[in-house]
DNA sequence: GCCCCTTTGAAGAAC
DNA sequence: GTTCTTCAAAGGGGC
């Protein structure tokens, strides 16, 4: 499939072609080793930034829409076979109020967005589309906010292209996404958004605890059996990054509640499993590809965890989801408080870092 | 309120 | 290198 950059040319580094399995591939090489993927992405990291320009165009390399996108639509309302084919947007990360200065008309109403849902603006010839999100983690780029940044919205400047295409009169579902996901109309004049007055909340980390201050009045949890314990609740959880199946499953799952009238999760995931096996290795090998980005922008988001961090931690998730509900505002390390995009890169300013992506790398998928 | 069920895939541990 | 275990999502159901 082109959208998994076979050819080297949509998903960046070769290194990650050696990563990528579908299910032919994981047949066939089954020792390719995802951790090589991640060290050769996390070596590349600091060029990464530096590299983008090319002999070739963006414009060219950029994928272009594709007139036929809405036939490319089967069934299940997969792509196929090449859903990356024809992306009138890219994406950036759901930076809570950020896509607001875009939205001059009021087309993506405020209620539409929570916290961990992804807001999707949408081009008016593709409402009949729902993007599922794709992004190119492997052009993450950790670095120091540069020293001409400004949140000021005056310099903003838009092309036509740049313009916000509203949401279809349906309405957009939210598209829900664990790494919080915007998708947001391109369009490569420079543009400058300020940043939201609430912070984004990655649903990648689930916080152990509410950070408070000693004495404070609304803790209500019962001391911890030892430091050590205490010291573990405080650690924010980090869930795992979704697998292909977990993408494809959290991606039917109403639609095979609305199909079969089922509700008990045990049910529906047979069906699911079953449905998963009657894919073509095409159609997987887009929820493998998305799964493949999720674990890279994971590794770069958290270089230092392991799925080993949350053994034996789903009890203690469970309760701290409970308490995350109940109180409210938290602070999460992933808060992106501004962003700018220009014709090549987009720089999202964070808490902690400044995470610079090349714009060829933001794409998605429509479903 | 907590855990089980049920699926697949990834990752780590154990052998 | 192989096998086993755990966790990721989901929500009804049982205790």
């Amino acid at each position: 499939m082109p959208q998994l950059g076979r050819d080297g040319d949509d998903l960046g580094a070769n290194d990650e072609l050696i990563a990528f399995k579908d299910e032919g591939e994981q047949e066939e090489k089954p020792n390719v080793s995802s951790e090589r993927d991640l060290d050769d992405v996390k070596s590349s990291l600091v060029n990464e930034s530096e590299t983008t320009n090319s002999s070739d165009s963006e414009a060219d390399r950029r994928p272009k829409p594709h007139p036929d996108v809405e036939s490319r639509q089967h069934d299940t309302g997969l792509f196929q076979p090449s859903p990356y084919v024809g992306y009138p947007f890219f994406m950036i990360s759901d930076l809570g109020n950020l896509c607001s200065p875009y939205l001059t008309n009021g087309a993506l109403a405020p209620t539409g967005r929570t916290s961990n849902s992804v807001p999707v603006v949408q081009h008016p010839h593709m409402t009949h589309l729902r993007p599922l999100l794709s992004y190119s983690p492997e052009a993450f780029s950790p670095q120091r906010a540069s020293p001409g940044f400004s949140p000021e919205p005056a310099g903003m400047s838009r092309s036509p292209h740049t313009a916000c295409y509203p949401v279809s009169p349906g309405g957009m579902t939210p598209i829900p996404h664990p790494l919080g996901w915007l998708l947001v109309s391109s369009g490569f004049s420079p543009r400058l958004v300020p940043p939201p007055q609430t912070s984004v909340p990655h649903p990648a980390i689930v916080p152990a605890s509410v950070k408070q201050e000693p004495g404070a009045s609304h803790s209500q949890k019962p001391p911890s059996t030892s430091e050590h314990d205490q010291e573990e609740e405080r650690k924010p959880h980090i869930k795992k990054p979704l697998n292909a199946f977990m993408l494809y499953m959290r991606e039917e799952r109403p639609k095979v509640v609305a199909q079969c009238k089922v509700k008990e999760s045990a049910t529906i995931n047979q069906i699911l499993g079953q449905r998963w096996h009657s894919l073509s290795k095409e159609e997987q090998a887009k929820y493998y590809d998305l799964a493949r980005k999720e674990r890279l922008l994971h590794s770069k988001l958290y270089p230092n965890w392991s799925a080993r961090d949350n053994y034996g931690k789903k009890k203690k998730r469970k309760r701290v989801k409970s308490e995350t509900q109940l109180e409210g505002e938290m602070t999460y390390q992933m808060s992106v408080l501004g962003f700018v995009s220009c014709e090549t890169h987009a720089v999202f300013y964070c808490r902690d870092r400044e995470i610079n992506l090349d714009v060829k790398h933001l794409t998605f998928l429509f479903l």
